[in-house]
DNA sequence: GCTGGCACTCATGCTCAGCGAGTGCCAAGT
DNA sequence: ACTTGGCACTCGCTGAGCATGAGTGCCAGC
């Protein structure tokens, strides 16, 4: 019994069942794979597979259908990710470069890549923590407020109103603002913002004893902008795909939408998903820490512009998903994502 | 056969389907109604109903459910809606006050109200066009590279990069700017959105021939984020409510996500709601114009502080519905996410 | 105009049998 | 030591047939 044609078995039965989504047995595995071997052999080897815990039978006399572990050593072992057509690249890159500015990148992004997949599409902001400051620009409002407005090299915008003892509508208030807007930004700009929200740190030390609590307040607000996880936020798209006919579990989609609500679990999902040292990592079924998602799998990787990867994003659909061509639109997505932000 | 017993009956039966959501009987009716009738009497009545198209049948022996018509009717005649508990007020207005920022109260607000209707809840963000200018600022970005950054008295910003074939870095060039900043506030600060657009309008002539086209490009781009529909974004939560057990439709849920996902409809929705003399609009079933939605109810209403009513928010669900308390909660959310937005 | 009574209609739920896809195992072949 | 054809067996699925009961429409009497 040779391992390899066992896998080949395992490899078809994934490929089918994605297909038909129904239980594939012998007979019609042979069928549609020429194999070469009679539907006897093909039995025992399914025997051996669902002995290993690879493929289950959902009752008896019916065919095997691939368990999470079985999807696991698929993409692990029997698949690789297929290429793209040029006209499909093409499509992509077009698409995406008509957008106007960052949140019109995201909306169109995962729009896309749920149409692409006909799955749901996820995708985290683009995260300031990696990302550096621009400038730093303040605004009086009225005598004592001021709102500070910090500008990321994304194109996010972030701003605070602060309340300050200091009266900005004189002229020589206008002066100390513009004293301090140089300072701030002198030491700030170009930097990442985790590293700006140190070197703020020491400033107010710089300043006139008289001028110190303003400057506290602001480099106070900026530090709160700078670790701010609002970019933290997540844009679906695709939802109804969930409810599409053909796929498995309109049954429990209930509780899926509840995950989906929950961006902090799609945060997690993204972020852990980084963490894996593949380009496009897989995240099978029971894989999945979530209850709720427990017969999803999520196909995600991160993007950003070369070095500084800023996000992740990716698709979440149920487990039996045509995981190359998904991995394949996935990761083409992320270059031009990436491509367009690095402008 | 009184026509005031025969809308009691209507007014039974509407409220007794939606909780059961069980076609409902004659003789079911009497058990949970004392109306003072036998069932011969509202098996009449309810033949009557039938004529008039309020109520219809699933089939032949079974009982009776509303139509689209009977609930209107019911809206419009045979209930009001129902005050809320001072508890109930009073946690509403303590989950709002906890809110940080206008992303925030517009993510508490729909959270709140879908909870509260265990609906989905939908919600526009405050509109920038009856909102007034707060500030305009710029930002260079390299020599020739210039952000426009359009601040709303609403707390919120838009951006717009332009190119421009001024220096900005030279002295001369930020002198110039600073000119510009003036000129530009002085004209826009305080004035609706609309209005700002037209101001700006006639402003380079004011300047010296060299600088004008600089200010042309500033004020076109301003115009541009003058009229931009962004904050014509919506917002909605409790998504899987449509998949709650119980719910009537988990049949055809995938037209419904997907008309939630187009944001052009949800506003249309929650604008033509708006169109409505009443304070609260329902819009049930079919007078829907919307193909996948013709099964939900909307029951919307608009939100904003004291006479500038800046947009909208509502609920959807399945036409079967508790209208009364759901108009309740509408009502309430508006009036209390229309207090805090007015500090 | 209300009421009780009665015949009628159907959706629902049940069992039961037949079908067929699919399996597991075995004995024979290579 | 595998592979193969054969064969008995399992079991979900389908559809027919039947009983049940909720609910109706109609009618004659009050």
């Amino acid at each position: 019994m040779s391992e390899e044609r066992r896998l080949a078995v395992l490899r078809a039965i994934v490929q089918d069942y994605v297909e038909t989504s129904e239980p594939v047995g012998s007979k019609a595995l042979l069928e549609r794979h020429h194999l070469g071997v009679s539907a006897a052999t093909v039995r025992n080897d399914m025997a051996a597979l669902e002995e290993e815990g690879l493929i289950a039978a959902p009752h008896t006399s019916a065919g095997r259908v691939p368990t999470d572990a079985g999807y696991r050593l698929f993409v692990d072992r029997l698949s690789s990710v297929k290429p793209m057509s040029p006209a499909e690249r093409s499509a992509i890159a077009q698409f995406l470069e008509g957008a106007v500015d960052l949140d019109d990148v995201v909306a169109r992004t995962v729009r896309l890549l749920s149409s692409l997949t006909r799955q749901v599409a996820v995708m985290q902001y683009p995260s300031l923590t990696r990302s550096s400051v621009r400038h730093i620009e303040f605004v009086p409002m009225g005598a004592t407020r001021l709102m500070v407005v910090l500008i990321v090299n994304t194109g996010r915008v972030e701003q605070r109103v602060i309340e300050t003892t200091h009266d900005l509508s004189t002229t020589e208030g206008e002066a100390t603002l513009g004293l301090v807007r140089a300072k701030i930004n002198a030491s700030a700009v170009g930097q990442r913002l985790v590293d700006a929200a140190a070197s703020l740190e020491s400033l107010p030390e710089e300043f006139e004893p008289a001028d110190r609590d303003l400057v506290r307040a602001v480099v106070r607000s900026l530090e709160d902008a700078l670790v701010e996880e609002r970019e933290e936020r997540v844009v679906l798209a695709g939802t109804s795909n969930l409810a599409r006919v053909g796929t498995d579990f309109p049954l429990s989609i209930g509780p899926v939408l509840e995950a989906l609500e929950q961006h902090v679990v799609l945060l997690k999902l993204l972020g852990t998903a980084r963490e894996t040292s593949d380009a496009v990592s897989v995240r099978i079924g029971h894989e999945n820490p979530f209850a709720g998602l427990q017969s999803t799998s999520v196909v995600a990787t991160e993007y950003g512009s070369g070095s500084d990867l800023v996000a992740g994003l990716g698709v979440l659909g149920p487990t039996r998903m045509d995981y190359p061509t998904t991995m394949a639109s996935v990761r083409a997505v992320a270059t031009y994502v990436s491509r367009i932000l690095a402008q």
